[in-house]
DNA sequence: TAAAAGAATATGCTCATAATATTTCCTCGA
DNA sequence: TCGAGGAAATATTATGAGCATATTCTTTTA
């Protein structure tokens, strides 16, 4: 590495060394040094562009939540609704084995959340989206006639995000949910919420 | 610390005392001599006990685990089955205040799962488990009459796991879920899969 | 009084950060 | 067009703290 770059992509060059990284090693046995290497490039330029490790972590896990938030926000929405909900949720499952390293980097960064404040915050800031998201949606459907009048849309879509993390996380750690499967389970939560016959 | 104890005991103490420090500080600033202090026992003495740190990591993962478990198989089996599996699933979700620093540590240990085998198997087993009886108690209401035929109870048993943890996972991050909303979920699930009208 | 339990201390390694050195690239005067 | 020279970018090395493990010392109990 011996040229000069654009900073910012300087900055996503090495957040994306980290996410390999933490995807191989594990994010507790994730040094700087294995970072620069993943890299390609020396300590000192980590340094230089993150001031400190922990800088270095939280813009990682910013990168990967933005990421899917892109992915989703990418969705085109066409009626019926059913359909757009599915297809937002399936940009957050890890449908494509590209993805399968992002889940665990997600996990790690999820869990280091619980006692970091700015990385709380960030997943907060994440899951309000989505859930804001889904509630107008939901609302749509609502008045589109597609979704029962008497549901609390802003819980539905609590629900639903979490069911789909809940997803994600046993695909990550469990042999219960493959590509296939943990679509075939978002598939059916949301005919259930939907009402099984209307909409297809 | 000055007494003799039962070895199984003492090493009971030393995960209390891991589990204590990892809720507070987080798995990975959780160091021996941490949990020692909280122990209120020296270094040498968690030494005695654990050859090293990876092997009480381990035991306290296996230790909550076992915990939970433990209430899960405390539950009366008594129809009908609609009503069991709610309660089964109270189990897990954080729903005493107690429970929810047991939270925190599960999702660190689930995540640091990730790269440990020997976690990854505990964490495999254990859903396993839950996975196991929840898909019987499924064919039971089937049986019964309580649940729809044409239900791919496995499938279901293994959604219905996810959905729960997913839950555990948004209230532990976000503040999307109270023990209250977690319960109201809960129970909007069951009860749209077992159908709303009847058994109740 | 032996042997097990527990406490205290020592050792050495890993790693983040700091400090220093080197290279690359741009600019500007001739 | 062509180099100096300087500043930014990158590399290298040094420093020191934190921590797991190893070792040794002390107390308890049978």
């Amino acid at each position: 590495m011996t040229q000069h770059a654009d900073p910012e992509t300087r900055r996503t060059q090495v957040a994306e060394a980290l996410l390999a990284t933490v995807a191989e090693r594990g994010l507790a046995r994730t040094t700087l040094t294995d970072v620069a290497a993943a890299a390609g490039v020396s300590v000192g330029l980590v340094q230089r562009y993150f001031r400190t490790k922990d800088e270095l972590l939280r813009f990682g896990f910013d990168y990967v939540c933005r990421r899917t938030q892109e992915r989703v926000r990418r969705v085109p929405i066409v009626p019926p609704v059913r359909e757009v909900v599915v297809a937002l949720m399936e940009q957050i499952l890890p449908l494509e084995p590209e993805r399968e390293n992002e889940l665990g980097v997600w996990l790690s960064f999820v869990q280091a959340s619980l006692t970091d404040r700015e990385m709380a915050a960030t997943h907060q800031a994440g899951v309000t989206e989505l859930i804001d998201g889904l509630t107008e949606a939901f609302e749509g459907a609502q008045r589109a006639g597609e979704l029962d009048l008497d549901l609390d849309v802003r819980a539905e879509a609590a629900a639903l995000a979490a069911f789909v993390d809940g997803l994600c996380l046993h695909h990550a750690t469990t042999s219960s949910f493959d590509a296939a499967s943990s679509r075939a389970a978002l598939r059916a939560y949301v005919d259930r919420m939907f009402g099984r016959g209307e909409g297809r």
